[in-house]
DNA sequence: ATTTACCTTTACGTAAACGTAAACTTTAGC
DNA sequence: GCTAAAGTTTACGTTTACGTAAAGGTAAAT
């Protein structure tokens, strides 16, 4: 079956993007969509790469640590030697959203109590 | 007792950060130490203060955003109307957390299996 | 045929979050 | 009394991640 292919309005409306931010990725290398013409022609993995950047983008990732960590799935892993460094890089990287995930936690934790406040106080004052 | 307080270069060395970050974080308005002459004295808030911001930072809020964090524990809330709208501000943050936490879930997976491939790879080699 | 709605490239502008260097003062140690 | 370490202000530089025109090509609709 032919492939389903995206313009690059398609792609910028379902993520919420303009199409500026997804021609900026393409000049930075970390999307490389075929052409039609002048126009451009995503293709299902070109949007899934994108929707992985954006994903990593929102816990703070830098784009060269969305493609660095979008290689690690991606891994040319010739020898032992890469293996290894693969495994060291997953690791560290493991260690660090750990740790993110515990300062989400500890600011969900603030942010229940706050809003328990809140709402005490809103019924207090209504008696 | 007296309150403890803190150099610039203590905080900077406890937090890993240069004094240029904090006095930046001054000059933003995030931070107002005292001062013992023209020396800035840190107290254990504005110490906590920083510990906040910057873990703001590694799951990539701004450092306005940070502000705006921390303020939520410290509200003006006067009327209703505030409260209100600060409870709206928590459930807005709170989603918003949430999305993060689900997305490093989703990333934490994914490096799981790359690491089980990894190691499963290098086994198969010893052999 | 011309408006409308896309698409394109090129290029300068911008906000955030510091880095870096210069030039100077203050305090502690020898 | 001098030097070294830490503090200070001022100010320009840098990277990242786009925003925002400007100027134009293409294709469908009226």
């Amino acid at each position: 079956m032919p492939e389903k292919t995206y313009t690059i309005s398609d792609l910028a409306k379902e993520f919420g993007v303009t199409t500026r931010t997804i021609r900026f990725y393409e000049e930075k290398g970390l999307v490389t969509p075929l052409r039609e013409g002048q126009k451009r022609l995503y293709s299902p993995a070109d949007r899934v790469r994108i929707k992985l950047i954006l994903r990593g983008k929102r816990i703070g990732m830098t784009l060269q640590e969305c493609v660095d960590f979008i290689d690690m799935y991606d891994p040319e892993h010739d020898n032992d030697e890469q293996l290894h460094s693969l495994i060291d890089d997953v690791k560290r990287r493991r260690e660090k959203l750990q740790q993110q995930k515990k300062d989400i936690d500890d600011m969900l934790s603030g942010l229940e109590e706050v809003q328990a406040l809140c709402e005490a106080a809103l019924t207090r004052d209504s008696k």
